[in-house]
Parts: C-alpha cells; structure tokens; sequence
RNA sequence: GCCCUGGUGGUGGAACUGGUAGACACGCAGGACUUAAAAUCCUGUGGGCCGCAACGCCCGUGCGGGUUCGAUUCCCGCCUGGGGCACCA
C-alpha cells in the first residue's frame, strides 16, 4: 500500500467537515488558548507560498495545544473593505461586492487545500452589514467619549459636559484647542452650534479641519502610516499636503499608554521599538522669551534646557501665527517673500532637496538668563506641528543648528569649552558647562534638571514631554468602506442611535469621486437628502476589533457578549507580518483600550504575544536575449556581450536549468528563440527580489500540494527555517520532506508485503527514541522552533527505521506528534493501526525521563582546550574517579608527556578539559 | 545620520543558559536493485597537510582585538546584507 496523499487528504478533509471537527464552543472546561492570524485582505491575485507560512506555523500551534488539552479559538476571516477592490470597480465596472466575493471564495479554496483547523462558523467579513454594524457601534462610542487626562481613561462625553455647565472647563483642557477656555457662565451661554463645536474638540473620533495627506490618483485622504517618502503605499502615486474637513482618532491622547503598555505584552524588540519610535515621546521644557520691543512672548519647546546659555537665535516655523505681528516693517517684504517661497514648495520637493533656507524676521527676544538679544528666525526646518513650532537654536549642540548658524554666519557661542571643536556641533550631555553662570562645571545631563526647577521659580516654563505622533486621518472619501453613523445638520454632526444601526452602504452608480473633494456617496441624492456623511471609515476601522468579533461572531445584540470576552480574553498568540507595526497594531491596541475604559471588555492590550513571521522572497530566474535578436545566451557564456536579462517563470526553470521547450511555448515572441547552451544546458540568472507576479517568481502553493500533498507543503515551508527569519523560496528542498513521510508510511507498510506493523511490546531502546523525540519536538513546538522539530521528526523515524520497529504502541504515540504537523497523513495511520477516535482529539504523549536516562558518557577530552579524545565514563563517577581515568588514557599521557597539570576542569555530563 | 536585525560548508539551516561547530535536509560523487527509468537502499561529502593506508596533524562560524581552562555564543572596534525612522528641536 502506498502513501496516496491525495485521496487521503480528500478523505479526512470530508470527514472532519462532516463532524465539525474544527467547532470551538465558548463553553469548556479546559483551560482556553487563543491563536489568531492577520486576516488576509482577499486580493485578486490569490495566494503565493510566501502567505501561508504564519497560517502553518499558527495552525500547528493550535492543534499542538489542542492535544494538550487546551479548549482553542483558531479563527479565520477577510479584511474586506479597501481600496484595491474599488480601483478594480472602477476599471471594470463591477461592484466591489462581487469581485470581493470572488476574492474570498478563491482565498477559502487554497487554504481548505492546505488542511486549517479553523472554526469556520466564526469567519467574519469586514464588509458584512451584520460585522459593519459594530463597527459603527464602536465609533459611536469612539465618538461620544472623550480622554479623561486626570484619570487618563475614556468616559463617556455627557459626564464632560455636567462637569462644564458647573465649572466651564478649567480641570479639562481642551486637547484640539489649547487656548480654550470658558466658566460654567460662558458654556451655558453657548448656543448649541458652539457647544458642539467645543465638545468636537474633546471627542476620541472627532472631525476638525486640518492639513491631511491627500492623494489625487486616488482621489482620497491617507493616514500618515499609508504614505511612504511622499507617496501611497498602495499605487506608489504621490501624495500632497491639503486643508480638508476629515475625520479623525485622537490616538494621541493614549501615546503614554500605548507606550507603556508596551511592557506588558510580549512583542520582539523591533517591533516595541518601531511602535515606539512612531509614538516619539521626549522629554524637554517649554520655556517663553519676552519678545523685545512687543508685548509678547515666544514659547519654545526643547530637550535641552542645559544648553540656554548657547542659544544664539530663535527659529519659528513659517506657520507660526507670531511672525506678522512681531515682524517690523523693515523685514516685511522679505519675510512675505520667503513665505511664498515656502509654500510654493511640496512636501515632496523638501523631503527630496534638503536645502539651508531661512530669513531673520528683524525682531528680537531677550534670553531670561543672561539678558543678551536674540535673532528670531523663520525656516522651514521648524515643523508647525510638533513641539511650539519654534526652537531656541544653540549652533555648537545640535547639527542642524549649527549648520543653520554657518549658512547664515550667524556668531556662535561656545558653552562646552573644548568638547566644542568648532568645526562640528556636539550633541552628546556628557560635557561640563561653561560660560553659563550658575551652571557653570555642571555636567549638561545633570544641569537639565536644574534649569527646569529654575524656570518654574522664575515662572518662564516648565519641563513638558512631547510626542511625535499625530492624530491619526479617519475618514477616506471612496465607497467601499463602512459609512459613518452620522447625519449633519446646521453643521453639528448628530450621531445615529444604537436603534439605527447599521447605517447601510448604499448602491451608486458611479465610483467616481463626488464634488467639492467628497466621496462617490456624495452623487447619491437620497443619501444626501438624510444629510448623512458622506465619508468613509479606512481600511484599519473594522481589522482593529476582529479579534474580539471572533469570540461572539453571530451575536445580533452586542459586538461581543462580556461574558464571551471574558471566556477568551486577549489573544494569547497573534501570527503576521511586520509590516502592520505601527498602523493596524497601534489601532487595534488603542480601540482595545477605549473598549477596555468604557467596560465593554476586561482586557487593555489586544495581544498578548506577537510572532512576525519572514516575509518569503521571490527567487527570481533570468534568460539573457542578444539585443535586436531571438538568441537566447546561457548565462555562463554572456560575457561582455549586448543582451537584455529579462525575468522568465521559475516555474519553468528546474534549478538554474531552464526547460527550453516550455520556455517556446510560454509567449508567442518566444517560439522561435534560438538557444546558446554550455554543457548542452541553458543557465539561467538567479536574484532574490520580492515575490511578486510581475517578476514571474511566484509559486503557487496549490501546484505543490497537488504534486507533493498538504501535509508535505506543510512540512517543508516550516523546514525552510525559522519562521521569523525572510528567505528566498526554494522548491528544491521539498523532495527530502516528502521522502520523510513516505519513510514514515514505510514504517507501518510495505510495497510489497503490505501490513508491516505488529501489535507488540516496544523495547528500551525504542522506547527510548520515541521519548527523545517527545521531549525535543515539545520543547521545540513550544518555543516556535518548527524547523528544528521538523528535523527531530526526522531524526527519530531514522532511527526507528534502523531499528526496525514497526510496533503500533510507539507508531501511534509518534503519530499524535506528528498530527499538528501532518494532519492528514497521521490521522490516516491513526485509523490504520486501529486506534480509538480521531487523532485530533487525542492527547499528547507524555514525555517520561526514566527511558532516556543514560549510565555512561562519552566524555569529549580536551588538552589546552582543544578536543584530543573521547572516553566513556559512568555517569555517576566520583570526581577523582574521572581524574584517575582520564589521567590513566595513554592518548592523553601522550598529549601530557611530563608536564606539570595545572588544572583539570571537569563539567559532569559535558567534558573534560586539562590545562598543562 | 539614528535605531533594530542578521553574517556558520556548494545550498537551506543546527548548535536553546560559554562546553565535541556543521544536526537534519538539499545538492554532488560513487555503489546496489532494474533491460532501462522512476522509486528505494548503502557509502562518502568544510578546507588543507603527511601518507600506500591506518593512526594523525593544522586551519576554520564576516574582519581585528579582548575576557576565559574553553568563545559561533560574552565585551570593544570595524566591514557588510536586510528592515525601520528620518529636518521631531
């Protein structure tokens, strides 16, 4: 009988199906686990082999833990709102709807082939009306909340606005408007219009007017995680600075939890740093100069308080609203001018030509330390956004001051003595102030906290952390995506009630953008009619809660029923890419939290641990064309001739040996193509690139599994290495993986004998292997290194082939190791060998150290350090006794000769070492 | 520029807390079975040296130092691949 993968994976396929093999109920008396992917956005082009690596290693985890008696939720579903599917609507005039539908259904049937347990009764849509709805309903919370910075926690915004008509809003400042302020008086002199603008101001999703990344190709706003060097992630088009009416999240609020919630999950170093590196949170001091000669003060914000004495200008951003009162009339003209100049320029052309421009506005202010006059500059290097918009520059620490002051020949000061070179600023805090009156023989990183006492004393400021990151864009003007639950009337914007949901995307007949920078829903006159929004949510609103959809997936009445989310609770093992670090992990984090303070679930961080699996490259295969002909060059014969290298399918190359034959047939240009061979073989280039269709380096996991079979497809992408580590594809090795399984088949039958396994008592030695192996493929399971196990599953049925064991009691128990691997392929042998129930739902062998235990070790024996021989002593050997041994080998006597022994280190169970 | 990662045979990789570097597999070479092929099995396979062979010796984990009885593993300096951030004061 042979290893009939296919009819075998068919099989089982239909019966785990046909019994639900794969159902997860909330109700369990086994501890629960909860192993979840990034969903997949359902693409046209399907899947390649770089995406089921986290699938595989996610799925083997699952059913390791299912075997361990852990009751697991191991779901699956489809980010399906987004753009791709609508530029496809575009271009073909088919509802985004369908080819989504299309998308998904080709999506479930190349990963049914894979053999997933997933519990596809708990599969969720994000562009489902029945999901979408709570999607709505969690921006309707989003909305009607706002972050208690005392408590720091969201609370529901009605308690915000008791608290005004008491006491205005002195104990909350206004996080859009810092400027705000108004008593219990004013705000209940407000009309409605006012009220609700100032509440606008405090909400966690919120609308405002502000400068938003917009992108004309594709006709919408991005979040600032969506734009690359000035230009879409998707598309690659570029991507401008413009003034619009938009949605967004005040994730700012949260940056200080965000970041030290980082402590509390498991998510690798890279990762808590990218995150963290987006938060940017710093640590510095405003502190205010008296403008000279005006009845104002500048307000900057810096990290280096220490360096005041040294400060020999002041920068402000072109934007900075002080600029036209205090510019004097002299420097009016030249200020407008370099202003203009700013403008005319895109946030492109600044990120592309980094150039040294400025202007001195003619106006002063004095330093409060020392009373000298400072210059107050305009540049574009000062950013409107972050900090004050403007900076005290001190040339002879920071580089770009420095740079600034040389291109201006602006005086700079020295206040670090000889840690000032003069020709390079020195950014480090290590050096002793000098020229700084009181500070004078400070260390600058000591001196910091003295300034900072100093300005509060002299009421001029005080210490401030900042963060870099903004409040994330929420609103996209396109039509697939879910609409807000909100309707604007006399421009207050009037949330729908929990009743109304969900607010249905409606059909249109055009995808084209609607007037005035709106969205296609803008063209649909009934919608407008109701004065709905006719934004819609991005593509990250419904992929930050699907976690939690995923426990409670059919429920009509909630999101998710506390009592299901306390069953689950976080994610314990979350599996996907890196490239979502800092967009749709910091959302779903931040929602996690909202979600947590309004007591709707019980956790505050999503997930618990973060596994990023490599991104598998493409192997890209090359032929090289004579220039102007149909010859063809080996790759070895190329040498300095003309030749175009044009990318040809791997899928016809075997190695680097190209299938000429096939290579005629794949285009009609190439049926004629003339070959120049070495060795009678055409060569191929290789390069590793990223896999993409476009490159012709894709492999289609549905090829393998039909020529090698799910569980070997299964096998061999954990084999390529760990999971963490990106590596080319490699369709070579697959073979040893699958002549693996065929050994292991081989175990309990033969080709021409048939039935080969007995049902006998195992012996030591057996026992001994199988239980070397439970103990490695565990220990290996556990901490994700499915590589290695892979090769422990080899190595064991190696040696039981060498033994010769055929016995049903160590088979079956090997089998069980083997099913979260190869599923298919040992619940097949399970049933063979007459075993009880599904291998699925049996339980994991126990690993017992008594049959490994060994009496004696070969002891390596080194002399100086370096391995001379090796001596088999008992285990249990005294100290001396070892010594005595070893002393008495005549190969180490040899190595000795009659040198003194210095020292003779004796590891027990690992080696011995004598230094002479 | 700053931060995070990695660099081991012809190839993918192993060595988990400092203790026999190269597990396991691919590839390659040789052999067995076969009319032949496929499949399967066996042997060898880091580089070099002495030698008929055996025993054996030297070198070797990107490079250069250091700590240690002992370093792929720890420390310092450099080279280099990949990723992230980038006028953030």
């Amino acid at each position: 009988m042979e290893y009939q993968f296919r009819a075998i994976e068919q099989k089982w396929q239909a019966i785990w199906k046909e019994r639900k093999s794969y159902k997860v109920s909330n109700e369990s008396t086994k501890p629960k686990y909860y192993v979840l992917d990034m969903f997949p956005y359902p693409s046209g082009t399907g899947l390649h082999v770089g995406h089921p690596l986290g699938y595989i290693a996610s799925d083997i985890y699952s059913r390791y833990k299912r075997l361990k008696g852990f009751n697991v939720l191991h779901p699956m579903g489809y980010d399906a709102f987004g753009l791709p599917a609508e530029q496809f609507a575009i271009e073909h005039g088919v509802h985004p709807a369908k080819c989504t539908n299309d998308n998904i259904q080709n999506f479930r049937n190349q990963l049914d082939n894979i053999g997933f347990c997933y519990d596809w009764d708990r599969e969720v849509r994000t562009c489902d009306a029945s999901y979408y709805k709570w999607t709505q309903w969690i921006f309707l919370q989003l909305f009607n909340s706002y972050f208690d910075r005392t408590s720091k926690k969201a609370v529901d915004i009605k308690h915000l606005v008791t608290v005004f008509e008491k006491e205005g809003n002195i104990q909350h400042a206004c996080p859009g408007d810092n400027k705000l302020q108004f008593t219990a008086a004013d705000w209940m002199g407000y009309s409605e219009k006012d009220q609700q603008a100032i509440l606008m101001h405090y909400r966690l999703a919120f609308c405002g007017f502000g400068e938003v990344n917009w992108c004309e190709a594709l006709g919408t706003v991005l979040a600032n995680d969506e734009v690359i060097n000035g230009f879409s992630e998707r598309g690659g088009h570029p991507v401008e600075k413009k003034k619009l009416r938009q949605w967004y999240l005040r994730i700012t609020e949260y940056a200080d939890r965000l970041l030290s919630g980082l402590e509390t999950i498991e998510f690798s170093d890279a990762m808590k740093e990218m995150q963290s590196n987006w938060i940017g949170k710093s640590y510095g001091a405003e502190i205010d100069f008296e403008v000279s000669d005006y009845p104002a003060s500048l307000r900057v914000y810096t990290t280096r308080p220490d360096t005041v004495f040294g400060v020999d200008f002041m920068v402000v951003a072109p934007e900075h609203a002080l600029i036209e009162q205090i510019t004097p009339d002299t420097h009016k003209e030249a200020v407008a001018q370099y202003i203009t100049y700013v403008k005319s320029r895109s946030e492109r052309e600044r990120i592309a030509e980094k150039k040294i421009t400025g202007c001195f506005t003619g106006a002063y202010v004095i330093n409060p330390f020392n009373k000298k006059l400072v210059p107050i500059w305009i540049s574009e290097y000062v950013l409107a956004g972050y900090g004050t918009g403007a900076i005290m520059a001190v040339p002879c620490g920071d580089d770009r001051d420095f740079k600034f002051a040389q291109h201006f020949n602006i005086p700079i000061t020295n206040i670090i003595g000889e840690a000032f070179n003069g020709v390079d600023a020195n950014p480090t805090k290590e050096a002793k102030l000098t020229n700084s009156d009181f500070l004078n023989g400070i260390v600058q990183k000591d001196a910091i906290g003295i300034v900072n006492d100093k300005l509060v004393a002299m009421g001029i400021g005080q210490a401030k952390v900042n963060y870099r990151m903004r409040d994330a864009a929420f609103s996209r003007q396109r039509y697939w995506g879910e609409p807000f639950p909100i309707k604007w009337i006399n421009e207050i914007a009037y949330p729908l009630k929990e009743s109304e949901l969900p607010l249905l995307l409606p059909t249109v007949e055009n995808y084209g953008p609607g007037p005035d920078g709106e969205g296609p829903l803008a063209n649909i006159a009934s919608w407008k009619l109701e004065n709905y929004e006719t934004n819609t949510m991005p593509g990250f609103a419904g992929s930050s809660w699907y976690f939690i959809r995923y426990m409670d997936p059919q429920n009509e009445v909630e999101f998710c029923s506390k009592k299901a989310s306390d069953y689950w609770g976080q994610v314990d093992l979350y599996i996907g890419g890196t490239e979502h670090a800092v967009g749709h992990l910091l959302y779903s984090r931040m929602w996690t939290k909202v979600l947590y303070d309004l007591g709707h679930i019980s956790f505050d961080e999503p997930f618990k641990k973060l596994l990023n699996q490599g991104m598998i490259q493409g192997s890209s295969r090359f032929v090289y064309r004579k220039r102007g002909t149909q010859t063809f060059i080996s790759a070895g014969l190329v040498g300095e001739q003309e030749v175009d290298q044009l990318h040809v399918d791997v899928n016809m190359v075997d190695g680097v040996e190209l299938d000429t034959a096939a290579f005629k047939k794949w285009k009609p240009d190439y049926a004629n193509a003339n070959f120049e061979l070495e060795d009678g073989k055409y060569i191929c280039g290789v390069e590793v690139e990223k896999m993409s269709k476009s490159k012709f380096n894709t492999v289609n996991p549905d090829d393998l599994v039909n020529k090698y079979g799910a569980d070997t497809f299964r096998m061999y992408e954990m084999f390529l290495g760990p999971v963490e580590q990106s590596k080319p594809w490699d369709t070579k090795g697959i073979e040893g993986v699958h002549r693996f399984l065929k050994k292991c088949w081989r175990l309990c039958f033969d080709e021409l004998k048939g039935k080969v396994w007995v049902d006998e008592a195992p012996t030591n030695e057996e026992l001994k292997v199988l239980h070397k192996a439970i103990k490695k493929i565990e220990e290996d399971t556990e901490r994700h290194s499915f590589n290695t196990a892979v090769s422990a599953f080899m190595i064991c049925v190696n040696e039981l082939y060498d033994l010769g064991c055929h016995k049903k009691s160590v088979l079956s128990q090997v089998l069980v190791l083997l099913a979260p691997y190869a599923p298919h392929f040992a619940e097949e042998l399970w049933q063979v060998l007459e075993n009880e129930g599904l291998i699925v739902d049996a339980a994991y062998p126990v690993f017992e150290a008594k049959y490994v235990l060994e009496t004696a070790k070969e002891y390596p024996v080194s002399i100086n350090g370096k391995v001379r021989t090796n001596i088999s002593i008992a285990l249990d050997a005294s100290e001396d006794a070892v010594k005595a041994i070893v002393l008495g080998n005549a190969l180490v006597q040899k190595w000795i000769e009659d040198k003194p022994i210095k020292k003779l280190i004796f590891v027990k169970g690992k080696m011995i070492n004598i230094v002479i």
